[in-house]
DNA sequence: GTCTATAGAGGGATAGAC
DNA sequence: GTCTATCCCTCTATAGAC
């Protein structure tokens, strides 16, 4: 797409096809699968319900295709970090810790949406995700055995995306009781960044 | 009731209302409130979906009742503990570690269905939950201030709940993909009793 | 490609017999 | 209190005109 056509499609002059896709990205996110409704998302995109069923056959489809998006998501910036055989641990750390929140500022709502649709229905995503071979046994993975010889790095690892993401899933908590605001919030995840790293190298000695 | 009762309950011979009662939990626990269908809850205590209506009026208001236990079950220990002003900090970081993990363990399932049912729908519980009051003002979190003077207690609390809770959140991710088993999982959290508090102290200094 | 109208199934809730 | 049968609305999906 040339950056003239984005221009335009910000103007709110997608495709059919992509208003669609936009507004059951919204949707889905905010209510999960179940509680969506097909004309929900017409209605988000300014449509009819059978523009929906004309693009994309069916609810479940649409799904499908959204939540590979979300999941790929949630993966593509963490997986090659933890891969990247040319940084150190202490590297690795920072950057991912850095970039991994910017993301989730950008998208507050993923984590809890893909990890409550896959505890909803476990049997979809057996073959998406390789957490095994991509995570749990990655580059970083291996540095943290090498640098604490004492503490399983699986434990490190949890420790470490929890304090990235577990406030994320708890948002709205914090924001349905007014405990804090989203300004506050945000301030709060940026200070993480730093605050984060500089935790974990303490944990790593 | 008398132990010879609860005896009997064990047995398999709970009142009508408390089988819809024990199926709801279990159903909606799995599945969510949108996805549950009062058939299944009926067909999970063995009886039919009119007894189901005649105990309790509507799916909403069972929800309700399940939900507000549910809520409950998931700050009863924490928010005590947080404001029990015998005890050191130190004290309490163990206490709350062991116990906290303990009951999530018995309670897997619990984390992502209360979070993600507040996320679907986040007015039902602006009352529910008094955060500001017993959580965000504790004790816990005073005693964390005063101890150290250069960091946001928030940002520690939110890193010690994480710690705990994060792993039950992602627990079906790491089942389906077949990474990490059952009993492996048990072994994690474990561990974790004794890794977080520590982790904590040097995070405190 | 886009729309209106509607088919068809599913699921919450109730009537009424026992 | 418990059951079977059924109402009826909602929601997914399609038919068919333009």
């Amino acid at each position: 797409m040339t950056d003239a056509k984005e221009q335009l499609a910000e103007e709110n002059n997608l495709s059919t096809e992509e208003k669609l896709k936009e507004a059951a990205r919204i949707v889905f996110t905010k209510k999960g699968y179940a509680a969506t409704k097909t004309r929900d998302i017409a209605e988000e995109a300014g449509l009819n319900l059978a523009l929906f069923h004309y693009y994309f056959r069916s609810k479940e489809k649409l799904f499908e295709i959204i939540m590979m998006e979300k999941v790929q998501q949630l993966f593509s910036f963490i997986a090659p970090a933890l891969n990247n055989p040319d940084n150190t641990l202490e590297e690795k750390i920072d950057w991912i810790a850095t970039n991994y929140i910017d993301m989730l500022l950008k998208n507050p709502d993923l984590p809890i949406f893909v990890l409550s649709e896959i505890r909803n229905n476990p049997e979809r995503f057996g073959k998406t995700v390789q957490l095994d071979t991509y995570v749990l046994k990655s580059h970083f993975i291996r540095q943290l055995a090498e640098k604490n010889k004492n503490v399983n790095p699986i434990q490190l690892f949890l420790s470490f995306l929890g304090m990235m993401v577990f406030p994320f899933i708890t948002k709205p908590v914090f924001e349905t009781t007014g405990a804090v605001n989203e300004a506050a919030f945000k301030h709060l995840m940026n200070e993480r960044k730093l605050l984060i790293p500089k935790w974990i190298k303490m944990m790593l000695e």
